[in-house]
DNA sequence: CAGCACTCGGGTAATTAGGGGT
DNA sequence: AATGTCCTAATTACCCGAGTGC
């Protein structure tokens, strides 16, 4: 039954946020690297993005440091 | 109280996990096989995963807030 | 009992990671 | 310093048919 949604925050892939900001995805993994972005690996090692961060940063908003 | 508490762990389907790492349910299970999720089977040979895991291993190391 | 959505299993392409060079 | 392109290795995504879960 199209499983429930228990708390998953949209997340995008390497491939994803290379096409909306228009560079190569090697180059967003370097934006990952160098902290640009934040980065949520998979248990392979690939990397995820925060859609809403990606959004944000297209939109030109400056990156918020939420801390805990 | 007419029904107990069996001492139930919330336990996600693949998909749910799947949903969350946003990756295949078929990689969800490559990582059981590899043994980097405990997987609880069902009689019937289906795989569930125990939520607490999932979420630990979504959070990964505490995001560094980074300076400004 | 029947039916649908999901998962299982294996096999094959596509994507990603990492380093190096322009 | 930053981006795009080359390579190899690893991981992931989609194909099928059959079984499970509800």
């Amino acid at each position: 039954m199209t499983a429930r949604t228990p708390d998953a925050e949209p997340l995008l892939t390497p491939a994803e946020v290379a096409t909306m900001f228009r560079v190569d995805p090697k180059t967003v993994t370097r934006w990952a690297k160098a902290g640009k972005l934040t980065s949520i690996r998979t248990l392979g090692g690939h990397r995820r993005y925060r859609e809403a961060e990606v959004r944000a940063l297209l939109a030109g908003i400056p990156q918020q440091c939420s801390e805990a």
